[in-house]
DNA sequence: TCTGGGGTCCTAGGACCC
DNA sequence: TCTGGGGTCCTAGGACCC
């Protein structure tokens, strides 16, 4: 049935609530809202009553009165979020993971050993439910895009198979909405002009679409309507930013206020870089007012830091500058993320330093970068001739 | 009834270099 | 004295996803 690798996309079910009600029975069957000043998830016996993620709180509460609101454990989600990913990779090594919540796994070459993909994909919510206590849906098909479409058209507690001569059988009589990377703005695009079938999108031309949302996404929208999607599941991908915010609602905030703000927030996200063994070398203010209006500034240093000191003086800085834009407005919201992220393995390279010249420092720190084919060195330390003495350089 | 927190990718203009 | 075309990097904004 399949010619090429099938694909699973396996997705949890309303996944922090899911856990919520894992962990406490008098929430089994109930509907459960788990956020407070906005819906982080909603249980589908809330999602019954209108309630949707990212929905503010008030509303949540107005559509769906009994329902239980419980307060986030992240930590808790997390290590869920571990258990059901060590069943994908006792199912294939080929695992790549979208979020917290789910995940593509390629199970080509797996047939005979593991049978055809349905009995594979079914077997797996099976273990998942009895590893991790869980609920989870599975969409499997030739391509990762369709899988995707498979398990949200499944969910919840689903398994779909599209078989690879049933693609666009499937595929065309879908609204738009069903498209990965179709919200509401694009959505709206395609509506206005009559479009409401990923049938519909896909009889109208490349050209249309491209002069409409742009290059990128018109030739994606195209490729996604007529079923072409060639990318394969990547194992192995690393983040490639880290960052953190807080809302602040719409109390004025002295400077000294947001300094604190940004401060906490500059120091969490440099403990999560390096514990990460990360370095970064942009650093991304976000800012939004209190009337929801954004801005980003940022700043990329010539060389990735791991410090906490260059990071938060950097982040300051680029505060201060726009502090101009904040005049009369009030900032309702305050972030910050580090991108442009690098490697910081705690590789290590002793050089003779004989001289005691600059130059010669600079010479041996070359051959560090050199010798690890770095784009730049982040840390170094003089070592003296006694072992006992050592004087740390901070970075430029 | 106001709107969280974590991310990804793309675009467009300008600076700069060859 | 005037001037092409291509590439990379940085910055700001925006759409989208869970």
């Amino acid at each position: 049935m399949f010619v090429s690798t099938p694909i699973l996309h396996a997705d949890l079910d309303a996944f922090y609530a899911s856990v919520e009600q894992r962990d406490d029975p008098r929430l089994r069957g109930r509907p459960v809202i788990v956020g407070g000043g906005v819906v982080l998830a909603a249980s589908y016996e809330a999602k019954a009553y209108g309630v949707r993620t990212a929905m503010g709180g008030a509303r949540a509460r107005h559509l769906c009165p009994h329902a239980v609101v419980v307060p986030p454990r992240m930590s808790a989600y997390s290590a869920a979020s571990k258990a059901v990913f060590e069943v994908f990779r006792d199912t294939t090594p080929l695992v790549e993971g979208l979020s917290i919540d789910e995940a593509f796994l390629d199970v080509g070459g797996l047939h005979r050993i593991a049978g055809p993909p349905e009995v594979i994909a079914a077997r797996l919510r099976a273990d998942v439910l009895s590893r991790a206590g869980l609920p989870i849906t599975v969409g499997v098909a030739r391509t990762k895009f369709l899988a995707k479409v498979a398990s949200g058209v499944a969910k919840p507690d689903g398994l779909l198979v599209v078989p690879a001569d049933r693609e666009l059988e499937f595929l065309h009589p879908l609204p738009v909405e069903r498209l990965w990377g179709v919200g509401e703005v694009t959505a709206g695009k395609l509506h206005g002009l009559g479009l409401r079938t990923v049938g519909e999108v896909a009889a109208l031309g490349e050209a249309a679409l491209v002069s409409m949302l742009g290059r990128a996404a018109g030739r994606h929208l195209f490729a996604l309507a007529h079923n072409e999607d060639p990318r394969p599941v990547q194992t192995g991908r690393r983040r490639r930013s880290i960052g953190s915010q807080r809302a602040l609602g719409r109390r004025e905030r002295s400077r000294s206020d947001l300094d604190a703000v940004l401060a906490s927030l500059v120091d969490g996200v440099s403990r999560r870089l390096r514990s990460g063994d990360r370095a970064c070398r942009t650093v991304v203010l976000r800012l939004r007012f209190a009337d929801f209006s954004r801005a980003t500034r940022s700043h990329t240093l010539r060389s990735p830091t791991t410090e906490t000191s260059v990071l938060l003086a950097m982040a300051r800085e680029l505060l201060g500058a726009a502090m101009p834009l904040v005049r009369g407005r009030g900032i309702s919201l305050l972030g910050v993320s580090f991108t442009n992220l690098q490697d910081d393995s705690p590789m290590q390279l002793v050089l003779p330093f004989e001289e005691q010249k600059p130059a010669a420092l600079d010479a041996a720190l070359d051959g560090v970068r050199e010798r690890f084919g770095a784009r730049s060195v982040t840390r170094a330390v003089l070592l003296g001739r006694d072992p006992g003495v050592s004087v740390p350089l901070l970075p430029d």
